[in-house]
DNA sequence: CTGAAAGCGCTTACAG
DNA sequence: CTGAAAGCGCTTACAG
């Protein structure tokens, strides 16, 4: 039952049409030694004109090398990966490398198939974007296995290993004390409290809100980054407890609900309810919405976590290189 | 130089561990007959111990399948090409296919070398997101190398292959006579002339223009799908003929940037200037904004196009399968 | 400068 | 039920 695959022209077709073993073409091709000039110029012309294009199967196989990096992203719901994943795409092309994206599962659940299918295709190193304390004997394997990889934004506490990011505590931090104010009923609707980035974020959120001398309200700490979760934790914590003077976010799209909220129940933001997000995606600089967050620079993490896993693929095997990169408030209108 | 590569256990590795030949692994490993319960359970046990995993490598190159697509997406920044690979890249986990995600140059222009890269890698199928007139030779030679593909969103006029989208067309002319009332300065902010998506959406909204009596502006029809462009574009035109009563644009991210000159000019959106969107990304809903826009069903289009592909692997060599879905007209608080 | 041969890790007829 | 052998498409020492 062959369904009339696609027919590759082989390097051997080329060297029969030349009329040269299969062997000399390749030196030909690659530019090794041992071939004249003029049978290399009309090898390469044979092969460009029968539209010859070397497997890559084949020299994977045969070289040991794929020239290929594997990357987990969530869920893409959340703006925040796509952009990530094109520095990641963009500097690896650069090295001349190819990515596999691959999709985990929504909240970075159940990494392993992906991983599993990954490493068969002979990645040659990994990125992770979401990574939870559950992945830590995955991880722990890959390690086993020699096959490098690194953590981008969400890390594991106590286990080393190569990460890029920000320091979410602290810019969650200082936004919380910029827009603090005179406020004082502060409701903080965090992310996922397992993410290192989510836990970061609510973590230096209620450090300046004691700072300032007070307690942030009790509810809506983690959650799902998702609008829906915070259109329903504002709906259910202002009908509890009334509308709040500022609610910190874990990221835009969770402010982007709460927004939604406040819009329906005709509170008006920034003056009845100042909410901030995080992450500054694109919308949150729309004029109509002009939404007070952190900019983080997702395309740079991508680069740079390239760039260090390159330097393992190149037999870099020191301690792990944790980039921290800058964030910047960005103070708009709803707070 | 070896800098430490993986060590991969091989099918060998396993063999010798149980005292069998490699093949006979391999036949316990596929379920193939000829091999006692018991050995094969032994193999199983010590493969699964051993962490023996088969090369994808090999393997696709012993039976020249891969189970692996291409999905070529443009420029990220775009929000719409998201969802549509996650559609893709679900519904093809579903049937055991891994997707290699490539982004090709911003608007898609020079597919080339990303096609080429996925072909030498033996994807079995490609789909593409963003095509131009001018790919027409590239998509004939792969026909010519008998690789399967399909187009999603845009197509190429006279150019014959499964396609998977909407009626961008009639969406648009649906949308315009929707909104369009009693105003009778309307200008139209299409995206890029030569793509088949934004064409069909400015035909449409001239279409209604004129069935309403009227000829919109001739001013920025074509410009970037992005939101400066939309900027620049509602900057300039309201500059020389002052603000106008509908901005009709090719997509939401367009759309953002006009109503952004809106709000810096202190013009009121609908009032003084309506505007709408298309594609309804996820921010159009959002409370402050509440964009008038078209409902595209992006993941949908990414499910059947794997499926139509699937369907061309499996060997059907018909003719090509257009899928025209849904769409609808989301008529909010913009115009 | 060129050719014959081995081998990467698998699968699959083919003998026993 | 099991083993030996060929071959997928390349690269790379090794002889000539």
């Amino acid at each position: 039952m062959n369904s009339g695959g696609p027919k590759r022209v082989t390097q051997r077709d080329v060297a029969r049409a030349v009329g040269v073993t299969s062997a000399t073409v390749s030196y030909a091709l690659n530019g090794q030694p041992g071939v004249s000039d003029e049978l290399r110029q009309r090898i390469l012309e044979v092969a460009a004109g029968m539209g010859f294009r070397p497997s890559r199967l084949a020299v994977g196989l045969r070289v040991g090398r794929t020239n290929t990096l594997g990357l987990l992203l969530p869920d893409v719901a959340n703006p925040f990966y796509p952009e990530l994943a094109s520095g990641v795409i963009d500097a690896a092309a650069e090295e001349g490398l190819q990515v596999f994206v691959s999709q985990v599962g929504l909240d970075g659940r159940d990494h392993l198939p992906t991983v599993t299918a990954l490493v068969d295709s002979h990645c040659e190193g990994l990125l992770f974007t979401a990574v939870l304390p559950e992945d830590t004997p995955m991880l722990t394997e890959l390690q086993a296995r020699g096959i490098p990889f690194g953590l981008i934004n969400r890390r594991i506490d106590g286990f080393a290993a190569d990460w890029v990011g920000i320091d979410d505590r602290a810019a969650a931090k200082e936004l919380t004390s910029v827009v603090l104010g005179g406020r004082r009923r502060v409701a903080i609707f965090g992310g996922p409290e397992r993410s290192s980035v989510s836990a970061g974020r609510t973590a230096g959120a209620v450090a300046a809100c004691e700072e300032a001398g007070l307690v942030p309200l009790p509810d809506g700490r983690s959650g799902d980054l998702t609008r829906e979760s915070g259109a329903e934790r504002a709906r259910e914590l202002f009908a509890a407890k009334g509308p709040v003077d500022l609610v910190i976010c874990g990221n835009d799209v969770i402010a982007l609900g709460v927004i939604d909220v406040c819009y329906d129940l005709g509170l008006s933001v920034p003056d009845d309810v100042a909410v901030t997000g995080f992450d500054d995606m694109s919308f949150a600089s729309a004029g109509p919405l002009r939404l007070t967050t952190v900019e983080v620079p997702r395309q740079e993490m991508g680069r740079q976590a390239v760039r260090s896993l390159l330097d393992r693929l190149g037999g870099y095997d020191g301690e792990p290189r944790v980039v921290q990169l800058p964030h910047q408030v960005r103070r708009r209108s709803t707070a």
